[in-house]
DNA sequence: ATAAATTATGCTCATTTTGAGTATAAATAG
DNA sequence: CTATTTATACTCAAAATGAGCATAATTTAT
């Protein structure tokens, strides 16, 4: 255990915060001048900082103000180059997501604080049809790069669903790390990998430091999370119709969902209750629902199997 | 963003070894004088550690000298006085967790490098029978507790598998924080916390620093990863029969399973091919498989959800 | 006012998956 | 040669899933 002396080391703790306004999946900017945006972030302060949680909380109370409903680590990164500042300090970055309900008067914000998530993910969003840049961009940039990094193919094929593979939507942080390595965004010209600028130009807003890498993190484990615990509804407002949970399921998944399959699993799972009020718009009104909360009745904390509509996931 | 100078942070790189032998689940461990067992560990070097994987199998190379199937992060400790050695620096733990092929030839080691994992959680393994410490010590401890501390009823409640709610196996880390939150295990007691000492004693085998709450990690993420992805085989020798890979799952999973369906379950994955060969035992003769590898034709990587059988899980 | 469009909700049906057995096969142990 | 043990095969009902058709309750267009 040689040396157990300290380092020099910098932690940084990361929080994606992500919350669905009006029907689209956002993330929480911080801009600043004359870079790419940021995600809200402080270092860690072990003596004013009793947890990272804690921690991460003063940041974010600083630097943005809401209210976070769910927090969950993700991931320490480390990687050299990967999160460097003028500075020469080893910086070690903890990401962190949080989940915040949905605003009640939405554009309240300046514009520019909440971003789409899908401006940084592009390729992610499946929920039109499969993103046409994965044909005509990635898959043969892809290719191209593997003559030199073949030992990455298997990875492609599990993470971008090629050869008989299927195309997972969880797989959001794998397909941005091979992206990286294959120096296919703005990150990778930034941290001076040997990269390929234009088509980097055209995959997806950049972010400061390693934020987007956290990011993808981010919504990989929401993505995961949502089939098996019931984090859907700390994006939702204290009422919803069953549509908006839809919604918001499908903005997370990246993928459009049967709307009466998925009805049927929202209302076997008893996590919701009737108001008996409804809203009005075009067409039907819609019963209100909300969360049933830690009741003593509370179901077990299964999370909703979504199955997709059969018009996705179609791969090549 | 104030202040983001140096902090005198120490790393810790913490890992989990497991691997099965002989059909029990076992960790490694490292002895020394007059302390508790620990995990191999180390700090982590960034002038020396490009990332701290390398790292962490540097401090496993030195330790411990075993090849390493699978390695993955599992979390990152910070807590204030949980990971507190005799200098006051302020220690950080990235703990991970690794997985290691069956051995060969087994008890070639010398004796107490490998240890039952259930030592360490003796309320963990349902596999005989819901452990009858749950009810004699464990649950009226933590209802005496709950006394005090009212806010944790809901978590215990979960955790536990009270009131209707299932014991849910992939819990393990959040049945161990609550023990220690009550001070019904060792290291509270060591922690300065309050605590019951006498109960405590009975409560598994303690561990240097944090490393129990490492491994309590470990096992809960083992065992839910194990229901959709095929780390099971990193367990495994290259052949074995359905048996054997049954007996690492139940030991994982702690709980026993309906051996007709879980080979019906791991035959349709096909993750699995027959050799021809045979064992021969006591009974009639188990056929040879192997784990069918980066085939071009493999599977997409689902795991195995497993059903246990009628037997287990019971819950008061 | 009436038809067309739109959205919500209800229901059916075939297929697949799951949970729980029963039955049979191929060995060893006595 | 019989009982015991372990492995493997097969059955069957119940539950979950995937896909679609049908109806209800509105608004929008003519």
């Amino acid at each position: 255990m040689s040396n157990p002396s300290s380092f020099e080391i910098l932690i940084d703790l990361s929080t994606a915060i992500l919350r669905v306004d009006d029907g689209r999946l956002e993330c929480r900017l911080v801009h600043e001048a004359d870079t790419a945006p940021r995600l809200p972030f402080g270092p860690f302060m072990p003596e004013s900082h009793r947890t990272m949680e804690i921690g991460l909380r003063q940041w974010v109370r600083e630097q943005v103000g809401v209210e976070l409903a769910h927090v969950e680590q993700l991931y320490t990164f480390a990687d050299q180059g990967r999160n460097t500042r003028g500075d020469g300090a080893h910086t070690v970055s903890v990401g962190y997501l949080a989940l915040t309900t949905a605003p009640t008067k939405s554009a309240e914000d300046a514009q520019d604080r909440w971003g789409g998530l899908y401006r940084f993910f592009p390729w992610e969003d499946w929920r039109d049809a499969r993103p046409a840049m994965l044909d005509e961009m990635i898959i043969p940039a892809l290719d191209s790069w593997l003559k030199k990094a073949e030992h990455a193919s298997e990875r492609v094929r599990l993470a971008f669903g090629r050869d008989g593979a299927e195309w997972d939507e969880e797989f959001v942080l794998e397909r941005y790390e091979l992206l990286y390595e294959a120096g296919l965004v703005g990150e990778a010209v930034r941290d001076g990998r040997k990269s390929t600028a234009d088509i980097a130009a055209h995959l997806g807003t950049m972010l400061q430091l390693d934020h987007r890498r956290i990011l993808a993190t981010a919504l990989g484990r929401l993505r995961a999370k949502m089939k098996y615990r019931p984090v859907l509804f700390d994006l939702m407002a204290k009422e919803f119709t069953l549509r908006q949970l839809q919604d918001t399921t499908e903005q997370v998944m990246g993928v459009e969902l049967h709307t009466q399959n998925f009805r049927r699993l929202v209302e076997k799972s008893e996590f919701v209750i009737p108001t008996g009020r409804t809203v009005k718009a075009r067409g039907r009104p819609a019963e209100i629902f909300r969360f049933r909360h830690n009741d003593r009745a509370e179901r077990p904390l299964s999370g909703l199997r979504v199955s997709s509509r059969s018009g996705g996931r179609k791969n090549r």
